[in-house]
RNA sequence: GGGCGCAUAGCUCAGUGGUUAGAGCGCUUGCUUCACACGCAAGAGGUCACAGGUUCAAGUCCUGUUGCGCCCACCA
């Protein structure tokens, strides 16, 4: 047996951490990933990175998803593409308000604005720093050189340029509408901090009356709202109130006349069949008040405090005035029961308030108009998982309220515009003055163009967030303001997202791609499901603080979380065990730890090897090295083709099965022989260094190849490995540069002749394996004469046993049987496969 | 209540209408200095949720039922 002599010492062990931070470095400093404009679209993918909320809250659930977006960059990129992947964060309205209130204590309301908008920069800043840091040891392999914020002029600058194209081609419109309202905060809030609360309350019958002086009890829990009645409503074809129908009905006690109305949303079950509609106790109320066109009765101010309306009730709080109603009612015999009851309530998830909804002029963007054609664009997108569109289509479909805009908040882009004190004309913001802050700047022009008087106020409002992330394709490619760059990147090639945020994200960037350019803003877009903890719900807060992810890295490696995220299928959710990651991660680190080694191995018998120009249909011409060849090939095409449909674990499951089962388990065991030397000991010089050269070259092929395909997946020690070894061959700088296998690589390297003959090889090998595990011996442990025939008499196949005599090297020398016979017949008794038709027998000595 | 998805080995999940339904983990048995015990080999383990239907053929297609998850709506 000869010893190989290495040329560089490989540690036994792989140190990933230390590996990871050495890689990430020359990453970074080589500028490896950097955006390489080009003038032909054909050439470039581009990514619509989704940006994350700046809120403090990355968990092991965001590493999930963005892995999967670089495990396409990384691929696409090795397929010859020119990668836009930018990066960005969402970095204002509510949630990076919330975590300046929290982290600096202090309240935005009981401060100048431009105060806390210094600190809201501070603070993000600081958030996005340590995203940044996360991300780079996760390996996304984005330029960070192009990010954006949804903050930061660009995005403001182009924000408020969408505003006014919408608001010139009449898109947008101003109108009062309801809004959430915290009486405790004083403040507008939205939909996403609002919490479910349980709450005692009283469920009171009281009497309205007909106008011929009938009584008719209407059960609430609200009979503070009395003076806010606007209607009342009955299931329709209810019979017992069919006949109050087009008649009214007066309020008690405040003696106001509503009209009695029919609507389906009434349960014939509930209180009395007949329900009394404020505006506004919640949202039915809301949706009758718009679709029946009903008064305005608003008896709430911002103080959560009654007003003129409610008569002798004026100034008292909403909790008093429903206890001095009630008395009242009561007094005057209205009240007909009391009910004690638990319901759910809308609260403001910071201060437990119950929510109120008052009236507030709001911008909207008119969606509703356009239903069939953002169907229409939606659909001309891919999606993948394809079914990801019907949730699309169905929520499009479903829509009932147009998109509004404005928040009464603090931190956001502002409208860019002013209104007339004297005529609330709306007086726009010029051009090239955006960015514009309206409470600071003024509008430029002397006079109103409507009523010629000249004062102004600024609108305070700022943008829903959405209003500015659903522009993150135009705000990428720089819409407006770069015509190349434009026209080369938008539309986008990809973009990828969540589930969750169909409906707001896709959504949205939709309707702004059709209403400005009249595209879509992506070809394709590729849906990720969600990891969820062990109790098999979506991570919390709570429980993603106790481990971070930056903690599951350090701990396990980049790599091996990589590996977790790529084992998903796409648009699946997934389990982690977070008080214990290691049974979701063990696989992981098995692969790294087994590509290592491999790699060892193969480093040992390849340092001192060149494969210089070598012609691989001619060099490689051991049947087993084009069987090997040959499974790579497959390999390659069913990884490739998975990766076309973005199901890149898919993609990881041929790599891996083919790296570790065909590669490692097979190949190596059996190449030892002609590796060592072990198998060529009868054959001539000359014999030798051609058995010996096919060997080395189709390990060197074959690892390479491993190295490239698992290079999406595992960015970190597939670099190592390369750098050992292979970059000597390569004008690149890094594996994550060159190019995806291809089988035209592999051309006149593998037949099918020699693809039978390793199978039958394998085949031969798993009988001898078996008798010596049968006989509890190691697979090294020598054994005298191998018989092999066939199972019965049907079976008997010469070809077979051709190749095995063929083969009869290989064999012997990785079975560690000195003899082999074969038999064109049926052996009596020996082992079986299930698999094979194949029977064996071994002779040996056991102790 | 609506939409979408899921239900396959003890666990986590693959599975194109076509032999005897697969993988990883876990389990059992055996094998260690020559890449790797974080390994190798050999095993055990399944009424493909349930009930119908279509078909020469169903884990796969259709209908219904049950359970679970996500999103949305509801909260008088």
């Amino acid at each position: 047996m000869s010893k190989v002599e290495t040329t560089q010492e490989i540690p036994k062990i792989y140190d990933a951490g230390a590996s990871e931070r050495k890689w990430r470095k020359f990453w970074e400093e080589k500028n490896i990933y950097v955006y390489e404009p080009s003038s032909n679209r054909e050439e470039i993918y581009s990514v619509d990175t989704p940006p994350p909320t700046v809120s403090g809250d990355l968990h092991i659930g965001h590493v999930f998803s963005y892995t999967h977006q670089d495990f396409i960059v990384r691929y696409k990129r090795m397929r010859g593409f020119k990668i836009f992947y930018p990066f960005g964060f969402d970095d204002n309205g509510l949630p990076t308000e919330r975590l300046v209130e929290r982290v600096k204590c202090v309240k935005a309301m009981d401060m100048p604005r431009e105060d806390f908008w210094e600190l809201c920069l501070e603070v993000s800043k600081e958030q996005e720093k340590a995203f940044k840091d996360l991300w780079q040891d996760v390996g996304l392999s984005c330029d960070w050189n192009e990010v954006y914020s949804t903050i930061d002029e660009r995005s403001r600058r182009i924000s408020q340029r969408s505003f006014l194209e919408l608001l010139k081609s009449g898109e947008v419109y101003r109108k009062e509408a309801p809004t959430l309202w915290c009486t405790e905060c004083r403040t507008a809030i939205a939909q996403a901090e609002v919490e479910d609360k349980e709450e005692a309350s009283e469920f009171h019958k009281i009497c309205f009356l007909t106008e011929d002086g009938k009584k008719v009890p209407i059960a609430t829990t609200r009979p503070e709202l009395l003076p806010a009645c606007v209607a009342v409503f009955y299931h329709p074809g209810d019979e017992r109130y069919s006949h109050l129908k087009g008649k009214y009905l007066v309020t008690p006690y405040f003696g106001l006349k509503v009209p009695v109305l029919e609507d389906a949303k009434v349960n014939p079950e509930k209180g009395t069949g007949i329900v009394m509609c404020c505006t506004f106790g919640d949202t039915v109320d809301i949706e009758w008040w718009q679709e029946y066109n009903l008064e305005t009765r608003i008896v709430v101010d911002t103080f959560g405090r009654m007003n003129e309306l409610a008569g002798e009730f004026q100034g008292f709080s909403l909790r008093d005035a429903r206890k001095r109603i009630v008395n009242t009612l009561s007094e005057q015999k209205l009240l007909i029961e009391t009910e004690r009851i638990t319901h759910t309530i809308s609260a403001h998830e910071r201060c437990g308030t119950p929510l109120e909804f008052l009236l507030n002029k709001q911008w909207f963007v008119k969606v509703l108009d356009k239903k069939d054609e953002l169907v229409r664009y939606g659909e001309k997108c891919r999606w993948y998982p394809p079914h990801m569109f019907v949730r699309y289509k169905h929520w499009v479909e479903n829509l009932r309220w147009d998109w509004c805009i404005s928040r009464q908040r603090y931190y956001g882009v502002p409208f860019p515009i002013w209104y007339c004190a004297h005529c609330d004309e709306v007086i726009p913001a010029r051009g090239e003055n955006l960015p514009v802050n309206p409470l600071r700047d003024s509008p430029g022009i002397e006079k109103c163009p409507k009523c010629g008087k000249d004062e102004f106020v600024p609108e305070k409002d700022v943008f829903d967030t959405w209003a500015t992330s659903s522009l993150t394709p135009q705000i990428n490619a720089k819409w407006g303001e770069n015509d190349d760059r434009s026209n080369i990147l938008f539309p986008m090639t990809l973009r990828p997202q969540a589930h969750d945020i169909i409906r707001t994200w896709a959504f949205y960037t939709i309707v702004k791609a059709y209403l400005h350019n009249k595209d879509i803003p992506w070809y394709d877009l590729m849906i990720s499901g969600h990891a969820l903890d062990s109790s098999r719900t979506k991570i919390s807060k709570s429980k993603s603080e106790t481990v971070k992810p930056k903690q599951i890295i350090e701990q396990f490696s980049a790599d091996v979380v990589r590996h977790w995220a790529g084992q998903t299928r796409l648009g699946t959710d997934t389990f982690i065990n977070l008080q214990d990651p290691t049974e979701n991660l063990a696989s992981g680190k098995r692969l790294i730890t087994k590509i290592y080694n491999a790699s060892k191995l193969s480093h040992l018998h390849l340092a001192d090897f060149t494969p210089g120009n070598l012609d691989l249909s001619q060099e490689i011409n051991h049947p087993l090295d084009r069987w090997l060849i040959g499974k790579l090939v497959q390999t390659i095409d069913k990884a490739t083709k998975a990766f076309e449909q973005y199901e890149f674990a898919e993609a990881l499951e041929h790599v891996e099965a083919f790296f570790w089962q065909d590669f490692c388990d097979n190949f190596l065991e059996i190449a030892k022989g002609r590796l060592y030397g072990d198998a060529l000991l009868q054959v001539t010089e000359n014999q030798r260094n051609k058995l010996q050269t096919s060997a080395k070259l189709t390990l060197f092929k074959a690892l390479e190849s491993i190295l490239r395909l698992f290079a999406p997946f595992l960015p970190f020690i597939t670099e190592e490995i390369w750098h050992w070894y292979f970059h000597r061959f390569s004008e690149k700088a890094s594996i994550h540069l060159t190019t995806w296998p291809s089988q035209e690589e592999f051309n006149g390297a593998y037949d099918k002749d020699s693809s039978e003959m390793g199978d039958s090889i394998i085949e031969a090998l798993s009988l001898i394996r078996k008798a010596k595990s049968e006989l509890k011996v190691s697979i090294k442990k020598p054994a005298d004469r191998l018989i092999i025939g066939f199972a019965n008499e049907s079976q008997i196949d010469r070809a077979l046993l051709n190749r095995l005599e063929q083969g009869k090297i290989d064999l012997l020398v990785t079975g560690n049987v000195k003899e082999l016979v074969l038999i064109e017949g049926v052996l009596e008794d020996g082992v079986e496969l299930e698999t094979s038709r194949l029977r064996a027998r071994l002779e040996m000595e056991v102790d």
